[in-house]
DNA sequence: CTAGGGTTAG
């Protein structure tokens, strides 16, 4: 690569050039690689500049040690075009460049993106030091090889040459990311030796090494053994004690430590967030910005709560921090429209999705931001929209990965477009070079099973070249629901009931279908089998936010305040609705009991008294936005497709699977769920 | 030089 520059640069080679004239060559490549600049060059960088040229240029032939500095500064200001013109300089001169000046070179080429020129000007430095070698492990570390790194490394062990504090974080934090623990144990035992262990940057290395490998125990010795702490170096082990889902320990690191900065409350609310705690997320956010105004959120901030509000489903909530993010000026950041993207998806705005969407500019679309899109047209079973953006996005060049795969077939899954679901899923090794995993067979299980073909389906499965795992068998189950195949489900069941036996919602599933097909016996046995092991199945609940605040209710649900008028509302509601042609659908129920103590059943159903609850305290033009913890019940289905009509109301329901947008008397899911 | 990170089916 050096060597091509060198070349191409013979024009100006051919004739050693004065360093005098090097100045006019500068300003023209500091112009071109700074277009929006009108004047012709910052009076701050001439003069610098001109100071740093004047010893090049008053000393024949030049000193080696002068263009020390000026490398330095080209490093600064990034000015590459400009580094290779002083190194052609140099070369003119015949002076090859010490360890000193090499170390300096590699940081100037890596920093402006050329690695290639980088290692060769390493490569070809006669006697290396521990500054050489440091700057082209840093080169690498940034560049994202860390098995070079390491590599580097072993040959800087190998030449006897000592490591240092620029050194050893770098090393580590390579062995971290390709999760070489044993080889960090090495860095550590040798970063010992040469007298390191008071260093708090390497502490707080190691703490995340050792995290990331997942010996927190060890972390948490490493935290103890400093001497000098670094915010950081509380973070790091806070970070750690959240990915273990170890909250309290990580409450009482936070609590303890002596001082805080942004990276300590993110780390705080991010990991709230991974652990499910939306609520604990959203109260840290809230008491972040009233009490720490030394703290300035930034985009990883936003990016660690948004997903709480997606958690929680609560729009108001996340409008109010999109606002925020406007105010502090974080709205040109992708990765945070992306965030909002995904929030305002699971929010049920598909509108304000979009608009996000939007306000990315199409060259700075990303992978992450396609993801998102397509994923949030999935959920709200606009599988066309899904297909439209994925074609888009490969017009625009993006390369899709497995989650674009699994967006996709999702899309094409809830919209029942089964050909082109199937299609897709054909050309993406093949065209695309993704290779299917356990979701993008799931999918296309589900993909087939919702439609009614369940034979194929398991045939489908036959055929998987690997193991089909919980996912897989799981989607043959839900499947078999709609079509009442109990010969399916019980296969499926049976595979999931070794694979995954403490997950409640495979035996409440197959229980339920005996139920509708008044299978007691059986439904009993299954009951009976989840009381003797002992698994807990999670009660269904739904909430609706009303101003902002979410109100929670249980199936058959008594203790809220408003529970007569919520109750009145909804036993007055089936005669309304049978007015309207409506017969309730019993099965659902599941319980052996009568059908007049079964439609009772079905009026305490935890979605329709969230909705009771929401036409009580709200005005007829509110759109009503319901949040399930499991899959909506096809009886609710049918009333709130009635509710919406009787009442004039839009009423959008999120359950586990997806999005129903319920308007005059119809779902935007055609009942095809 | 170190710590916090968006998109993933059923």
């Amino acid at each position: 690569m050096l060597r091509g520059l060198l070349s191409s640069s013979t024009t100006i080679l051919s004739k050693p050039p004065h360093p005098e004239t090097l100045l006019p060559i500068i300003q023209s490549h500091v112009d071109s690689s700074q277009p929006k600049c009108t004047t012709p060059m910052p009076s701050p960088y001439t003069s610098t500049l001109q100071t740093l040229l004047e010893p090049i240029s008053d000393q024949n032939p030049p000193h080696l040690l002068s263009y020390a500095p000026l490398f330095q500064f080209l490093t600064a200001q990034n000015f590459l075009k400009l580094g290779q013109q002083i190194h052609a300089h140099m070369t003119i001169h015949g002076l090859q460049p010490s360890a000193f000046l090499g170390a300096k070179m590699v940081a100037m080429y890596a920093s402006s993106g050329d690695l290639e020129s980088a290692v060769t000007v390493f490569d070809k430095i006669k006697n290396p030091t521990s500054l050489l070698y440091n700057s082209i492990i840093r080169a690498y570390t940034n560049y994202g090889y860390p098995l070079k790194t390491i590599d580097i490394y072993c040959k800087m062990h190998c030449l006897g040459l000592k490591g240092d504090h620029f050194t050893f974080p770098f090393v580590l934090k390579s062995c971290t990311n390709v999760l070489d623990g044993w080889m960090g144990k090495c860095v550590h035992g040798q970063s010992l030796r040469f007298g390191m262990e008071f260093d708090a940057y390497l502490g707080t290395s190691l703490i995340d090494f050792y995290v990331k490998i997942g010996e927190l125990r060890d972390a948490n010795k490493m935290f103890d053994l400093m001497t000098v702490r670094a915010v950081s170096s509380w973070n790091a082990l806070i970070a750690g004690y959240m990915k273990e889902g170890e909250i309290r320990v990580a409450e009482d690191l936070f609590g303890r430590m002596p001082r805080r900065n942004i990276v300590s409350w993110t780390a705080m609310i991010s990991g709230y967030t991974q652990n499910g705690l939306a609520e604990e997320a959203l109260s840290l956010f809230d008491e972040m910005l009233k009490e720490d105004s030394e703290v300035k959120p930034n985009w990883v901030t936003i990016m660690s709560v948004l997903p709480a509000c997606a958690h929680s489903a609560a729009l108001e909530r996340g409008r109010r921090i999109n606002e925020y993010v406007n105010r502090i000026g974080l709205e040109s950041n992708t990765s945070v429209q992306t965030a909002l993207i995904a929030m305002y998806a699971k929010c049920g705005s598909l509108v304000d999705a979009r608009c996000c969407f939007n306000r990315i500019p199409e060259n700075e679309k990303n992978l992450c931001a396609w993801n998102a899109m397509i994923t949030a047209y999935a959920s709200h079973g606009q599988g066309l929209e899904s297909v439209s953006t994925f074609e888009n996005m490969v017009r625009a060049a993006v390369y899709p990965d497995a989650i674009t795969f699994t967006g996709l077939l999702s899309g094409c899954s809830h919209s029942g477009l089964v050909q082109i679901g199937l299609k897709y899923f054909n050309s993406m090794q093949t065209v695309y070079s993704v290779k299917p995993r356990h979701e993008h067979y799931a999918c296309v299980v589900d993909l087939l099973g919702r439609a009614g073909r369940l034979v194929e389906a398991k045939e489908f499965i036959d055929k998987i070249p690997m193991q089909p795992g919980p996912s897989i068998w799981g989607a043959l189950l839900a499947a078999c629901r709609k079509s009442r195949n109990l010969e399916i489900a019980e296969m499926a069941a049976n595979e999931l009931f070794v694979l995954e036996p403490e997950n409640s919602c495979n035996y409440i599933l197959l229980s339920n279908m005996y139920a509708e097909a008044g299978m007691w016996k059986e439904v009993d046995k299954l009951r009976a089998r989840l009381k003797c092991q002992g698994i807990k199945k999670n009660p269904g609940c739904s909430w609706i936010e009303i101003n902002g605040k979410p109100h929670l209710f249980l199936s058959g649900d008594a203790s809220h305040p408003q529970a007569k008028e919520i109750y009145n509302l909804m036993q007055a509601l089936p005669e309304k609705i049978k007015a309207a042609g409506y017969t309730p659908n019993t099965s659902f129920v599941l319980h052996d009991i009568s059908e007049e103590e079964k439609e009772h059943n079905l009026i305490t159903h935890s979605e329709k008294l969230a909705i009771a609850f929401g036409l009580i305290n709200t005005t007829p033009e509110v759109v009503l936005r319901i949040t399930k913890n499991l899959r909506i019940c096809g009886d609710c289905h049918t009333v709130i497709k009635f509710i919406s009509k009787i009442y004039g109301r839009e009423i959008v329901v999120r359950d586990v699977n997806r999005f129903h947008h319920f308007r005059e008397g119809a779902c935007s899911c055609g009942d095809y769920w």
